[in-house]
DNA sequence: GTGCTCACG
DNA sequence: ACGTACGTGAGCACG
């Protein structure tokens, strides 16, 4: 080729193939109809990668069809045992034709024939005439027979995310055969998956050996019996069972097509069609990432309304005053703060949307106005900062979290707000990871709006466009939240989860806010003292390590490691990963008799942890002025129900080992002469468990307030409590976990490290004499297959569509999420309501004691010498009275000088 | 960006 | 053809 001739380019895609392959890569994603999406998603992305990045001219995908082709005919076994398509596989199918259509794509199937005798004819007719290039696109390794100078082959690996390019060179670099001798290799080693016999007992290694002696497959059955020893045998025994497989793995490429290369011909796809199809299966980020997010909406009958025209005011010191006289029509805010961290993020500025005044019958246009942060801070904006920390108004917003944190470190406390569309769009569903506000916007069929990366770009391409761009985008978003509101309300409605917006969540933004605005002290130069430790006891270690090992290596890299076990060492191998051999602590734990260079690695682990994530990683995040730090509590993470923290994470901090859990002392009060005050919930799990399960046996634990895991031990191994020994409590202990986890034989076994078997029976004497437990559990596996969710007591709720999907692992994972859910969430809820209680009680009776953290069953508090005991009492006393349970509720209390004395 | 490892409840 | 306990976040290595 000289460059100068445009060649044309032929993509061939065997579609039932890469179908299946991006069914099995991806979970099992279905849209909010119940259609299952994952190996469209899969495919779709697929397509565009291809359009992107090989710009082709033609296109085709290619579908068997039938259940018998001709190799049916000749060998009755073909593709025998092979599991019959999945439902939610099959489903897509058609939806998937469909969309190939608004792609533009031609598609073809012949009855008899599969999808690569297709594919095989078209490349032989492309290699006579010779003038185009022709990329086939196959997960199946035969295929690779029909490469050649202008065809080759992108094996998808690992999934379908990653393809592997194969020409004839490639091919003969890594077998070091021809694409033709590849026939021969299935023939000699068979194919499992089609149920291709082969010879038995020679795989890849021992047919790619005969081929590179012999040449072909009737070379090597000739020259049988020149082949020495048990191999000579099975070949000589198998000639006709090995000619057969290489018949069955011949693509046949005399297909009788009647079609035109201009009928595959590819001119790109029509937006609005494309579109139409995306949304209808609810592909927003595909969408957004082709700019497609608002096309074809006008034709759309249900679902995204048209947009009404929002017209924007980029406020300056004249604007003002329109504004001020229009605040008390203002309906939804936005307030745009750069960065993940509001603690650090500055506040870009505002946006308000204010409804128009109906003239006569006429509706009028809403109006939005946008004030810079650098307005907003000035005198001339009094009147509005005014208005933002007013309490009686009705404003809704996206995130009064993050807003309240970023404004208040500007001096503007925001109150007031009735509705966040963050918090609505999260508690209509906990796992939806695009809670973005133009992925609300997308899913909840309202006007499109542009996605933040697209106006500001991320990370480091993050680029402010001008004041007018960014006056219209921030207009738009306060719209889009008005807009969304009266959505989300009518869907929490329904739902039934309106009090739990209300009454809980949304007042906890604010506590949470508070919390973290005030921070918690950290002792520097005692982190520091440590630190210095650590890096003392870590050196000598690493010599330790090297000396015992005989070299130096990079002991934090799991690969090196690895080596150094495994082939210098040559300990045995315990557990492999995706990538290589595992060096966790559990596989450590089994290898350290063998060599001492295993116990110095764990100790080094330990400590290296200790130093990086939580001396070096705390001192990165406390503030230079003030000596503290302040976590961010995000409220719409956890699919639960529960809380995390990040910027440092508060809820991991060290406390199991007590070389960890002196970090913290270094978290200490904020001013002399208070203390840190703790108060955990005791077995909340398990009570929680108790009273929605009603076991008799398990609700008289509580009642009669016993150590749950010896009560368990008793009635399990039917002794008296003076028989449970230390063991069978820890026995006892992990099954009480593996009931909150959601119980399976494997889990507990793991976990004992006993037999399946073993746990399994364990199993079946707990349920024997937890009766009501096995209900429950039974009951709600049911009722989650019944409803397609599972509800907390305060009605948070959590979609489970894997429920019934038919492959095991993604049901059973599924099941236990099924049980655990209502159990983890509603301890969640339970401590919510505790702070929101806790926070009105405190400012009620004006204390000074504030609340600082809380680690899902812990709340952490510094408070006053003087105000110790009351609030010690005043806790306790909300933390078990939140919600009114058929157990008690019970919390330990503690303080001390720190948080490590204060437990 | 992804995988591994490990800290917490 | 995915071999599992539930829910998180952070640091490091590596491509």
């Amino acid at each position: 080729m000289n460059g100068v001739l445009l060649l044309s380019k032929l993509v061939l895609i065997d579609g039932n193939n890469i179908a299946y392959r991006a069914f099995f890569a991806l979970p099992l994603l279905s849209n909010s109809k119940g259609l299952h999406t994952n190996a469209i998603l899969g495919f779709t992305q697929m397509l565009l990668r291809l359009i992107q990045e090989e710009k082709p001219t033609h296109f085709l995908v290619a579908f068997d069809a039938g259940k018998a082709t001709f190799r049916h005919s000749n060998y009755a076994d073909y593709k025998g045992g092979r599991e019959k398509t999945p439902g939610e596989l099959s489903e897509q199918f058609p939806v998937l034709k469909e969309l190939l259509e608004s792609f533009g794509i031609k598609q073809f199937q012949l009855e008899g024939y599969e999808a690569d005798d297709i594919i095989g004819t078209l490349t032989r007719i492309a290699d006579e005439k010779n003038d185009m290039d022709v990329l086939v696109v196959t997960g199946d390794k035969d295929m690779l027979q029909l490469a050649s100078d202008r065809v080759s082959i992108a094996l998808s690996r690992k999934g379908i995310s990653e393809v592997e390019l194969h020409d004839p060179a490639y091919i003969g670099e890594k077998y070091g055969l021809k694409p033709l001798q590849i026939i021969d290799l299935k023939g000699l080693m068979g194919d499992a998956s089609d149920n291709i016999p082969g010879i038995p007992g020679v795989g890849e290694k021992t047919a790619l050996k005969l081929l590179h002696e012999y040449g072909s497959l009737e070379n090597v059955l000739e020259n049988a019996s020149s082949i020495k020893g048990k191999l000579g045998e099975k070949v000589a025994a198998h000639v006709e069972d090995a000619k057969m497989s290489k018949d069955l793995a011949t693509i046949y490429r005399e297909v009788p097509l009647e079609m035109t290369w201009d009928e595959l011909a590819y001119s790109g796809y029509d937006d609005d069609a494309l579109a139409e199809k995306l949304r209808k299966l609810e592909f927003k980020q595909i969408l957004e990432r082709l700019g497609l997010s608002g096309a074809g909406l006008a034709a759309e009958g249900e679902g995204a309304q048209a947009a009404v025209a929002v017209e924007s005011v980029l406020v300056g010191p004249d604007q003002v005053n329109a504004l001020v006289q229009a605040l008390p029509r203002v309906k939804a805010l936005h307030v745009e703060v750069i960065g993940e961290n509001p603690h650090v993020g500055e506040v870009l500025g505002a946006a308000f949307l204010v409804e128009g005044e109906p003239d006569g019958e006429e509706e009028a246009a809403p109006t939005a106005y946008y004030v810079p942060f650098s307005l907003l801070k000035d005198e001339a904006a009094a009147e509005v900062r005014a208005w933002l920390e007013s309490e009686d108004k009705s404003v809704s917003i996206y995130d009064v979290h993050k807003a309240s944190v970023a404004l208040s470190w500007q001096g503007v406390e925001l109150r007031g707000v009735s509705f966040d569309v963050l918090l609505a769009g999260y508690l209509l569903d906990p796992t939806d990871t695009t809670l973005t506000l133009s992925g609300l916007t997308s899913r909840y069929g309202m006007p499109a709006l542009k996605s933040d990366e697209d106006v500001f770009g991320k990370g480091a391409k993050f680029k402010l466009p001008s004041d007018g761009a960014v006056s219209d985008f921030l207009c738009d978003k306060a719209a889009a939240v008005y807009r969304l509101t009266a959505k989300l309300q009518e869907e929490l409605e329904k739902s039934e989860m309106q009090k739990l917006f209300h009454e809980l969540e949304l007042p906890l933004a604010t506590v949470l806010a508070n919390m973290e605005r005030k921070g918690i002290k950290v002792d520097v130069e005692e982190l520091k003292a440590y630190g210095a430790e650590l890096s003392g006891r870590l050196e000598s270690i690493m010599a330790a390590i090297y000396d015992s090992a005989g070299m130096e290596f990079n002991i934090n890299s799991p690969k090196q490691l690895g080596e150094v076990l495994f082939e210098k060492l040559q300990l045995p191998v315990v557990k492999k990963t995706k990538t290589g051999y595992s060096t966790d602590a559990e596989v450590l734990e089994k290898l350290e008799p063998f060599h001492p260079v295993v116990g110095h690695i764990l100790n080094y682990r330990t400590l290296s942890k200790l130093q990086s994530t939580y001396v070096e990683g705390l001192l990165k995040e406390v503030r230079q002025d003030t000596g503290k730090v302040h976590t961010y509590y995000r409220q719409t993470i956890a699919a639960t129900g529960r809380l995390s923290s990040q910027y440092p994470n508060l809820q991991n901090i060290p406390i199991r080992l007590e070389e960890g859990r002196k970090i913290r002392k270094v978290f200490v009060p904020s001013q002399p002469g208070w203390r840190i005050l703790t108060a955990d919930y005791s077995q909340i799990e398990l009570r929680v468990l108790a009273h929605i399960s009603q076991d008799e046996r398990l609700m008289e634990a509580f009642r009669e307030d016993m150590d749950v895991h010896t009560k368990t031990a008793m009635d399990v191994f039917g002794v008296s409590e003076d028989a449970v020994d230390a063991n069978m409590r820890r026995q006892a202990k992990a099954v009480n976990f593996g009931i909150v986890y959601g119980i399976s034989d494997y889990g507990l076994s793991q976990n004992l490290n006993i037999t399946r078997k073993d746990a399994g029976r364990f199993i079946e004497q707990y349920f024997a004499v937890f009766g009501g437990v096995r209900k429950y559990m039974d009951d709600i596996v049911k009722k989650a297959r019944d409803d397609g969710y599972v509800t907390t007591l305060l009605q948070r709720r959590r979609y489970l569509p894997e429920i019934k999907a038919s492959n095991f692992n993604l049901r059973s994972f599924a099941e236990r999420t099924a049980m655990n859910t209502p159990i983890q969430g509603t301890a969640a809820d339970i401590i919510k309501l505790a702070m929101v209680q806790l926070e009105e009680r405190m400012e009620r009776e004006g204390v000074k004691s504030r609340l600082l953290l809380q680690v899902h069953d812990e709340l952490v508090l510094e408070v006053p010498e003087e105000e110790l005991e009351t609030m010690k009492a005043m806790v306790a006393d909300v933390m078990e009275n939140a919600l009114k349970l058929d157990v008690p509720l019970k919390v330990d209390v503690d303080s001390g000088e720190n948080w490590y004395e204060a437990k």
